[in-house]
RNA sequence: GCCGGGGUGGCGGAAUUGGCAGACGCAGCGGACUCAAAAUCCGCCGAGGUUCACCCCUCGUGAGGGUUCGAGUCCCUCCCCCGGCACCA
């Protein structure tokens, strides 16, 4: 590799040069700057004074709760997302704690599930052991990105001081009825052998940890009812700065829909009913059947008999395919007659019953009305089986008639055909139905959501135990909180997934007494969902210390909502949404200070490299070790910085980080120079410097503020590298030969450094000892600019000539408009152009230009 | 199909939100230093034309139209790439 060849020869020259003391040439051995013994050295430094350490007991005036996603220890190396991760976050967290605030930047580990389980199964271990390790290692290497993490207040979800409060959480919502146990359909995943949420099922519908396909399966499960919080959740989007995308896909994935409830009564017992749900209750005159889901329950007991071996062989076939076939749009929507017919609620017409797999039983009443010159997806239905069809909205402009439509009409419109509320518009229509419907007590307006209720309950063994007993006497028996944890026992033969929890095979596990009879009971054998286990860490965080209870409501108070809150896009419908309902739930019940979990909310781009994303399938992936070890921790997070807007993402390149290493040791090389003595605690003096310097030093202070303040790495390393190219050109290239004064070019280097600091912070606290400092550089504030440096007494105004740029004019920065406008005029360059026609207008824009619109 | 985000030199990417397109970096080219190389420092570096050269001119931000004194930026139509959702009645 080109990048090691290179170092590898910097190295023998450093090495020749340091036992032979050879000092003949310019270069000494301080002109590179030696990260391999610095940055240990100030990682070592760190750990023992504490400077890291957070008094969460104290939050001060200016709080910033400043939070990455924490990671699942998958193995037991860094790699490049850590990094990618955490360094630019760090780089924040440290701007903000030098400008003065309290920040906080935790660090921890989301260590339950399956990813650890598979990997021990496969080699033969605990996951404890292997979850462990590896936690150990990342720990440690965590250190190298040179961040500030107080580990006296980290979290480790697999440990029982943490996940005794993951089952607290569970028995909390048990209480207040929003943990219930429903027999029903979930998601199967084939190859680990359980459940997963629907917001664990790819797109394709494979599992998203192993990629297996997923199947639909019935079982007993426990369910968070997430859906009562659907409108509450909706609505406080409105009150984060959350991406706009995160935003969207939220709120299409929770899908309110408003509509209409509407009951059609059954022709053969005119006292039940089939309830369906519409968007379109402006359409009900225009239903000529309507369609259940094959698992509606009233699909065996309407189905006449003649209908019957149809319905059952259709509803076998529909069982048998699985819910990614169910559910694609390009599948032809089948369906079978039953036999059975409703009543019209407002004509009284005898309707058809069919049932059809393309109706969910999950969604809405899992029946609908079919309006197929409405509804393109009844419209295909009644081609195929030939059902009428019966126009009720016309179009604005025109009429339809049933035989020439192509396509349904789908827009809305004037009602016909819908006696006594014909001429209604579609959007009154919405109403005056349901105003009706609610009279004859025939149904009403209706809300339904897209989003279902949160599956908890894993059959595997790396999890949160759910901490419920089943009594034969008791029935569900929640573990009383004192006998929190339910711990997950060791003695596991079997991990291997087969179908059944690996804890229901543990017989000193299962049968306990019952804590209200104390006859004989099971547990339960399940684990939760590690979604749940994340679900409350923010908030644990700050309390991970104190044992005796799950939060310390007085700390939570002060510190939340987390500030800055930094992790991938691929949460958005998962985590991201779990996290908001337990806030608000929490909230609820007095814990949570806030609804909102997070203010804002930054999601990291994909980092590429040769123009596709990064991935162990591709095989471009960079291993951070090999470039630490080149260039250094802080060369390395700094060039990630670099590459590319954070929120975009940016292409990695093997010969890009070069440019940063490059400046690193340009600044190296003057603070070598200029740096020593004792420090000069003075800031650089206007007078001291060529004017455009001092300016470009205020400038550069500024934007890197701003750029930083946006998460806009990569312009703010622009900036200081403009600063620097100056400073070059003020001392000369040769930086041994300077002529500038040394005190004044000293200043000047210390607030270069005390800005590079939150990028480079083991560089720069090498850096800040050699410039004389005696306290860490963290503790030193980050500057502040001079307003009126960077007031220029002259600006360049650009001249244009019908928009076109001719010339420059230098004028005092207070010059009025009309002044601008004649010296613009008297250029010669504009002369020219004059001549050629009149003069018609000239805009002035002080500061910035004059243009001369000429015909 | 719907919802986001994009498309700018050889490459990664900037552009104060409508005001000098290409900051900064990589690569490349030239010079200084050196016996030499590396490193370092200085300079050049969108395309075309014109010119000994300095200058100067024309074109140029996926394509086409529009608004405007002025458009990478705003509006309309279209193409392509990335991510998400997708029979939700």
């Amino acid at each position: 590799m080109r990048v090691n060849n290179s170092r590898k020869k910097t190295d023998i020259e450093f090495f020749t040069h340091t036992l032979t003391g050879t000092k003949d040439t310019k270069m000494s051995t301080e002109d590179r700057y030696p990260f391999s013994e610095v940055e240990p050295k100030w990682q070592q430094t760190w750990r023992d004074t504490g400077v890291h350490k957070v008094d969460l007991d104290a939050p001060g005036d200016d709080k910033m709760y400043v939070l990455v996603m924490f990671s699942y220890p998958s193995s037991s190396k860094l790699h490049i997302g850590h990094w990618w991760n955490y360094g630019p976050t760090d780089t924040f967290a440290r701007f903000k704690r030098m400008q003065g605030c309290n920040v906080f930047e935790p660090m921890g580990f989301d260590s339950f599930g399956l990813p650890a389980e598979n990997y021990a199964i496969k080699v033969g271990t605990h996951p404890r052991e292997v979850t462990e390790s590896s936690i150990a290692s990342i720990q440690e290497q965590l250190y190298a990105i040179g961040a500030m993490y107080d580990w006296d207040h980290s979290v480790i979800t697999s440990r029982p001081e943490y996940y005794k409060w993951t089952q607290w959480l569970f028995l909390q919502l048990y209480k207040k009825g929003l943990a219930y146990q429903k027999d029903g359909m979930v998601n199967w995943c084939t190859s680990c052998q359980t459940v997963l949420a629907n917001e664990q099922v790819q797109q394709d519908g494979s599992c998203e940890r192993c990629g297996n396909i997923v199947i639909q399966k019935k079982m007993k499960q426990w369910y968070f009812r997430i859906t009562d919080y659907a409108d509450k959740l909706l609505e406080g989007l409105n009150d984060i700065d959350w991406p706009e995308s995160t935003i969207k896909r939220q709120q299409n994935w929770i899908g309110r829909s408003e509509g209409a409830n509407i009951r059609f009564a059954l022709d053969a017992m005119p006292e039940e009913y089939i309830e369906v749900f519409t968007t379109r209750p402006d359409t009900v005159f225009g239903v000529t059947w309507i369609v259940l889901a094959p698992e509606h329950p009233l699909v065996s007991s309407l189905t006449t008999a003649e209908q019957k071996e149809a319905v059952n062989g259709y509803i076998e076939q529909a069982m048998r395919a699985t819910d990614v076939e169910r559910t694609s749009t390009t599948r032809e929507k089948t369906g079978v007659f039953t036999g059975a017919y409703v009543r019209h609620p407002f004509t009284d017409k005898k309707i058809p019953i069919w049932i059809g797999d393309y109706v969910l039983g999950s969604y809405g009443t899992g029946a609908v009305m079919a309006v197929p010159a409405h509804d393109q997806r009844d419209f295909e239905f009644a081609e195929k089986y030939s059902l009428p069809m019966e126009v009720v909205i016309r179009p604005p402009h025109e009429m339809l008639e049933p035989e020439e439509m192509r396509e349904a009409y789908t827009e809305p419109g004037m009602m016909v055909n819908s006696s006594n509320f014909n001429g209604l518009q579609s959007e009154v229509a919405k109403k005056v139905i349901c105003e009706k419907l609610e009279d004859r007590n025939q149904g009403g307006l209706a809300v339904t959501y897209r989003m279902r209720d949160w599956s908890i309950s894993r059959q595997r063994y790396w999890g949160a135990p759910i901490p419920v007993i089943y009594c034969d006497k008791c029935g569900v028996v929640p573990v009383p909180e004192k006998d929190l944890p339910v711990q997950l026992p060791d003695n596991v033969k079997e991990f291997r997934p087969k179908g059944t929890s690996p804890l229901g095979a543990v017989d000193e596990y299962m049968n306990v007494t019952c804590p209200e009879c104390g006859g004989p009971a099971r547990r339960d054998p399940d684990t939760m969902d590690t979604y749940v286990c994340s679900s409350f860490y923010h908030l644990r965080y700050l309390s991970s210390d104190k044992t005796g209870e799950a939060f310390d409501i007085e700390r939570l108070k002060n510190w939340m909502p987390i500030d800055v809150y930094v992790g991938g896009a691929d949460h958005s419908t998962g985590h991201l949404i779990y996290f908001r309902f337990i806030t608000r739930f929490l909230h609820e019940l007095g814990i949570s200070p806030v609804e909102e979990p997070a203010k804002k909310l930054i999601h990291q781009g994909v980092i590429k490299h040769g123009g596709i994303k990064m991935s162990k399938s591709k095989g471009n992936v960079v291993n951070p070790d090999d470039f630490v070890a080149n260039y250094g921790s802080d060369v390395f997070r700094m060039y990630l910085m670099f590459m590319g807007d954070y929120r975009e993402g940016g292409d990695w390149s093997d010969e890009g980080i070069t440019g940063i290493d490059r400046f690193i040791n340009r600044i190296w090389r003057l603070v070598t120079h200029f740096g020593d003595g004792a420090l000069d605690t003075g800031i650089p003096q206007k007078a001291d410097y060529p004017k455009e310097l001092y300016r470009t030093l205020h400038h550069t202070i500024k934007s890197v503020g701003e750029d930083l303040n946006n998460f806009a790495f990569n312009t703010a390393i622009s900036r200081m590298m403009e600063l620097v190219n100056e400073i070059y050109h003020w001392v000369g290239g040769d930086v041994q030969d300077s002529k500038v004064d040394q005190e004044a070019a000293k200043r000047l280097i210390q607030t270069l450094v005390t800005v590079l600091a939150p990028f480079a912070p083991h560089f720069s606290e090498e850096a800040w000892q050699r410039l004389g400092g005696k306290e860490s550089i963290f503790t030193v504030k980050w500057p502040e600019f001079e307003e009126e440096a960077l007031l220029q007494k002259t600006v360049t105004l650009i001249v244009q000539v019908n928009g076109k740029v001719r010339d420059r004019i230098e004028a005092p920065s207070d010059t009025d408009n009309e002044t601008l406008k004649t010296m613009a005029m008297a250029s010669d360059k504009v002369q020219s152009y004059l001549s050629e026609g009149t003069l018609r207008k000239a805009i002035v824009v002080p500061g910035k230009l004059v243009n001369l619109v000429i015909t």
